[in-house]
DNA sequence: ACCTGAACACCGTTCAAGT
DNA sequence: ACCTGAACACCGTTCAAGT
């Protein structure tokens, strides 16, 4: 998709200086830091950051990559161990809804569910890959219903984790409401 | 609660004016329209706007507190028109859903699951209170199960509407399983 | 008692000038 | 080929000065 031309070493010390100094931004000063004080913090000139990361989502993307790698190893991991509708329920549970609780990593993921799959990064599609594994995998134990889809599961989990941040016994609730409903009726 | 001590008429004349040019400022600009813009559309200086609207949220609630209203009527005319859980669905699939697809309308209503009641304005007490009939209604039916609160049901539908923005069927999908999800065990 | 609007500190983004 | 950092147009918010 986007050329990776090899980068000049300072350009490539840059990029990952950049990376590593907006994922302690986030951290501590929490997702909506200014890119100029990103830069500064990195000693960049603004103009370095804004050519390597042309707006806020691809830079939140590249912080937040190796995270979504997590989920998707996790996801795999639960798959191999469980049978099908536990893996899921334990994924969504565990794994899934807590991260979309997390500001920027919510972000990217859900521009994951909102584009379309050709324009994905590599770490976005192997996580959505996972995801539809965990589901079919459901649906053809018979355990989850055939009429929807692995991205309304995804939807739906965001939805549900971003409207119960710190309401932790509602967003238990709402997924008791939710697997019960994906049930093979 | 908040004193309504009686405005002078220029003042008066001065809040309805600037929530009116919001209003069709939001509608034509759309939700992120800048105060300051706000103000000189209206005519006014800023000064005059932030004293009256302290924050953003403030003057987006009183641009949509008609529109709470209505939500509200709408909730007591399908209670009263149709059986319990039909006039529940009814009311999140057509009303409820809809409203939070609404940029502007949609943060209104979420501070109203957020923040607690006794701080409710007095529009969102009335909407809480339909809302609440119309769950309680369908639980006294024996339709819904007990084990959830309404402000589930309101924050579920309102991550489901938002998470399935310009995805109609998606949603759709989303709230049969919702729904489903909702029934007694 | 209320309003005005210039001023402040900040934001994202660009681009001439440097190495 | 890449970087710097001043500059631009804008934001929300404040507050002295006016009526």
């Amino acid at each position: 998709m986007s050329e990776q031309r090899p980068l000049r070493a300072d350009a490539r010390r840059n990029h990952e200086h950049i990376v590593a100094t907006a994922r302690a931004a986030f951290a501590e000063l929490g997702p909506d830091v200014s890119l100029n004080v990103i830069a500064q913090r990195a000693g960049v000139g603004a103009g370095t950051l804004y050519r390597r990361f042309p707006n806020r989502e691809v830079l939140v993307e590249a912080v937040y990559r190796d995270d979504i790698s997590q989920l998707t190893d996790q996801a795999v991991e639960l798959a191999e161990r469980l049978p099908a509708l536990e893996a899921l329920e334990r994924w969504v549970r565990d794994v899934l809804v807590p991260a979309q609780q997390r500001p920027g990593l919510a972000t990217t993921l859900n521009t994951a569910l909102a584009t379309a799959p050709e324009v994905f990064s590599e770490s976005k599609k192997r996580f959505s890959e996972a995801a539809d594994r965990l589901v079919s995998a459901a649906q053809a134990d018979g355990a989850v219903r055939h009429d929807v889809q692995t991205r309304d599961v995804l939807r739906m989990a965001a939805g549900l984790a971003l409207a119960s941040i710190d309401a932790p016994d509602a967003c238990h609730r709402m997924l008791v409401v939710m697997f019960d409903g994906l049930r093979t009726p």
